[in-house]
DNA sequence: GATAAGATCATCT
DNA sequence: GATGATCTTATCA
């Protein structure tokens, strides 16, 4: 069994939480439902002068949830139709984050439809379905801003459990996707990801 | 395969 | 009033 990811775990420096978070599971429950996927992607955006972070523009009414306690969402609404998942890392009062960007489901049997505005998709059988974007995988977890400013660590609806020890040489690292505004900040490698092994699932 | 445009709104200026 | 930590669909090659 997993244990759920506490306070200590997000209280660390941005990217390792970053990098650990890779292969941890993040559980929802819906109803009596409880899915648990695997995190495959994460993005840190850390402190006050990172220009590609929120937090760059000082502390708002939005951004405050950063400055705040480690293990809390941060969700926001970006391009007026997606919700963006974060996790607030760092000591109170330093506004940092991790942006999960990608998840796999296994044997999701159709808990989740593509998209909640339209008919269940089906059955997903024992395929692997991957949520390659915040976006998406707000969408697919039916996570708003409902769940905002609240705590994983406390939280019966959407936690964090961990799983197993990755190889190091299986974590990339590469520039932040979408950042390109943010000056010299759009170079720092903080984008974290899992290597995949070619599967060759061409349908041909 | 690649690239472009459109959707749509909270947040900040 | 401008913009964005995105995704889908259309069009071209």
């Amino acid at each position: 069994m997993s244990r759920k990811l506490g306070r200590r775990f997000f209280n660390r420096p941005t990217i390792k939480v970053a990098r650990d978070l890779l292969g941890c599971y993040l559980v929802r429950k819906i109803g009596n439902k409880v899915i648990r996927v695997r995190i495959t992607e994460t993005e840190g955006y850390i402190g006050p002068n990172d220009r590609a972070s929120h937090a760059s523009r000082g502390r708002t009414p939005r951004t405050k949830i950063m400055f705040g306690n480690p293990g809390y969402f941060y969700i926001y609404l970006i391009y007026g139709m997606y919700y963006c998942l974060n996790v607030v890392t760092e000591k109170r009062g330093f506004p940092a984050a991790v942006l999960i960007r990608a998840v796999t489901l296994k044997n999701n049997n159709g808990a989740f439809c593509p998209r909640w505005d339209k008919k269940p998709a089906g059955d997903f059988g024992a395929k692997i379905t991957k949520t390659d974007g915040p976006g998406k995988l707000c969408r697919y977890f039916k996570v708003d801003k409902s769940l905002n400013n609240k705590d994983s660590v406390t939280s019966q609806q959407l936690w964090f459990e961990g799983g197993k020890l990755l190889r190091t040489e299986r974590i990339m690292s590469g520039k932040r996707i979408g950042v390109s505004y943010a000056g010299v900040w759009q170079h720092k490698p903080w984008r974290f990801y899992i290597k995949i092994r070619l599967s060759k699932r061409r349908a041909h």
